[in-house]
RNA sequence: GGGGUUGUAGCUCAACUGGACAGAGCGACGGUUUCCUAAACCGUAGGUUCCGGGUUCGAUUCCCGGCAGCCCCA
């Protein structure tokens, strides 16, 4: 299905076209009205055109409304200020495309995507450390954009491109022989890996003894050693574990979970295949690879000592999706530090001639108070205790000041959908360049521009229905309930037109990557419809003006529904 | 030193790739519940869009030059 933009466009471009058919116009742009004032649609191009056709914008607008009829769903078409074209449009057309939108198995959202994949790099932890607050933007952001793409018809191949190979593995398993229980080496929870990581790391800055043993049980790890090896993937299984029931926390799934390590059988190759291109030279022991052209620093690809880095390793990741997927685009979402790393990464994969369109979506680091996240810092706040303080702060106000005894199985659900929603939404709904600190408040917020907000005109809307529901025996959201939304009174109007926008909103995001864009539309939505339901009474209202308004209102509820749900947001129908 | 990125209301952020009067949330002040969920709604106050040039009918947006913060590279 067409969106209402397209369908107006390519009446004007029909219209322009006509009125100056020898001019090889680009096709003009129909957008939603700036202001309710200046009607529901406005095209601005007039004005560009005005360069190129050497005539005043204004005798341009006129000479292509003059020139094609207005089509019938069109009301007026009038010229204003420098050579704006208003656009009015009836208002049984605008019921009726909220019909068809609302009737549609993906509501309006072009399928643009069908046959085509997608590669999703994101979230990627390091293995044996726990997460933190520092991996939130990446598994949020990141699983949005996947479910974006997926909702445009894409097939998208979800990756945790986990952290588990490289020089933390020698000081790891030093310390877990050294620094753990026997009980503790038995669990082998993440949290005591980790700090069997950090102590063992800490010896090795001033026991050489100890730092030459966390060499040799790397070099025997890489040897292939069954007993380090065992560890290894000891190591890793505990960790995915872990991971696991946190991403199941926050509705997160991955279709697949290659580490670094998946591709190191391959890394030899990527020198030999650089090497072959001439792309890689030798300097000061180390092979390394210049970017004259692009005007960036040098990388290395294999370390003076023969290791390899992330550069290699990402560059036989990235071939190994290409062969294996033969995705449109790979997708790395990882915070901004990176940017340098991807520009080589993606400038050497286009000279070996790889065809796959690589895109980062880098986003701010977070801080806390002004300063960086970090083990040494000491302000690490665990995604674990995270999720329960949102659950527990969105609890208090579920229950009230007066809440006696245990939390029922409902209010904990509850409370989670509202706390991780909050927690989710405050990512979503800024764009991912910017840098965010980290503050509890601002983070777990249950007011004003915040997931719950959006949660909480979703839960209102199912409430309504499922009262006229039971009064009228009519469940309005079934598809062809056959009744014509309201769209005349002001607030009414304000909102149909908001919601055929939904389809353009969500196809924006997916293409710039920024699911900022869907939040930002959703919470405008929901302001509309609040302001609608103040000053709109539905049920009690005369019969007519009440299956109307319904039908409008179950829009509604669909499109929010489904916006929700592609941020990763839950939509309780009952707060 | 080179590069990236950000700079918009007291605070946190938008602004649909150059459009009409720069909009929201929080905070402040003032209203709205015998009425479909007040986690809501309505109103008021609050701006040299960091500074200076340029491009043009028009610039928060594009270009040049500064300044400041954060980050990356040697």
């Amino acid at each position: 299905m067409q969106t209402c933009e397209s369908e107006l466009s390519a009446w004007l471009a029909g219209a322009f076209a006509k009125a100056f058919p020898d001019a090889g116009i680009p096709a003009p742009r129909v957008l939603p009205a700036t202001d309710a004032k200046f009607g529901d649609f406005q095209c601005n191009d007039a004005m560009g055109l005005a360069k190129i056709l050497h005539k005043p914008p204004r005798t341009i607008a006129e000479a292509a409304l003059a020139a094609a009829p207005l089509p019938e769903f069109v009301e007026k078409a009038e010229i204003a200020g420098p050579g704006f074209i208003n656009i009015s449009v009836s208002p049984a057309w605008t019921a009726e495309r909220i019909e068809e939108m609302a009737a549609s198995p993906s509501l309006g959202i072009p399928q643009s995507g069908e046959g085509k994949c997608v590669v999703m790099d994101y979230s990627s932890p390091n293995a044996a450390k726990q997460m933190h607050i520092g991996h939130i933007r990446s598994t949020v952001i990141g699983n949005a954009i996947d479910r974006l793409y997926r909702a445009l018809g894409y097939r998208v191949v979800a990756d945790n491109h986990l952290g588990d190979w490289g020089t933390q593995f020698g000081i790891l398993i030093k310390g877990y022989r050294e620094c753990l229980s026997p009980a503790e080496r038995e669990s082998a929870a993440v949290a005591d890996l980790e700090r069997a990581y950090v102590e063992s790391s800490a010896r090795a800055k001033t026991d050489e003894e100890w730092k030459n043993a966390c060499r040799a049980e790397l070099v025997k790890l890489q040897q292939g050693d069954p007993e380090n090896l065992a560890l290894w993937k000891r190591f890793i299984d505990v960790s995915i574990a872990e991971f696991t029931r946190i991403y199941d926390l926050l509705g997160v799934k991955f279709d697949m979970w290659r580490g670094e390590s998946h591709y190191n059988d391959r890394l030899p190759g990527v020198i030999e295949e650089l090497q072959k291109a001439g792309l890689a030279e030798e300097s000061e022991g180390a092979l390394i690879v210049r970017f004259e052209e692009e005007k960036l620093p040098v990388a290395i690809v294999r370390k003076s000592d023969g290791g390899y880095n992330y550069t290699t390793t990402d560059i036989a990741c990235a071939e190994a999706r290409t062969e294996e997927f033969a995705p449109d685009r790979i997708v790395y979402v990882t915070d901004d530090r990176q940017q340098l790393h991807f520009k080589q990464l993606f400038a050497i994969c286009a000279r070996l001639g790889m065809k796959t369109k690589l895109v980062h979506v880098p986003f701010g680091l977070m801080s806390f108070q002004g300063k960086a996240i970090s083990t040494r810092e000491g302000n690490l706040i665990k995604l674990d205790e995270l999720l329960a303080e949102a659950e527990r702060r969105a609890l208090a106000v579920i229950r009230g000041e007066n809440a006696q005894g245990e939390p029922s199985e409902a209010e904990l659900r509850l409370a989670r959908q509202i706390g991780f929603g909050a927690v989710k939404y405050t990512d979503l709904s800024h764009d991912p360049a910017t840098a965010i600190d980290f503050d509890w408040d601002k983070a777990l917020a249950l007011e004003g521009n915040s997931g719950p907000y959006l949660q909480y005109a979703h839960a209102r809307v199912c409430s309504l229905i499922d009262r006229y529901s039971a009064a009228e025996g009519a469940d309005p959201r079934a598809a062809a309930c056959g009744i014509p939304p309201a769209v005349s009174t002001p607030a009414e109007k304000a909102l149909a037109l908001k919601m055929l926008q939904f389809p353009a909103a969500v196809a924006r995001a997916a293409d710039i990557c920024k699911p900022s864009v869907l939040a930002d539309y959703l919470f405008g939505l929901s302001q509309l419809y609040s302001s609608f339901y103040q000053s709109s009474p539905v049920l009690k209202s005369e019969p007519a003006v009440r299956d109307a308004r319904i039908a409008l209102c179950a829009a509604f509820g669909k499109i929010l529904a489904k916006g929700l749900e592609l941020l990763g947001i839950e939509a309780p129908e009952r707060i």
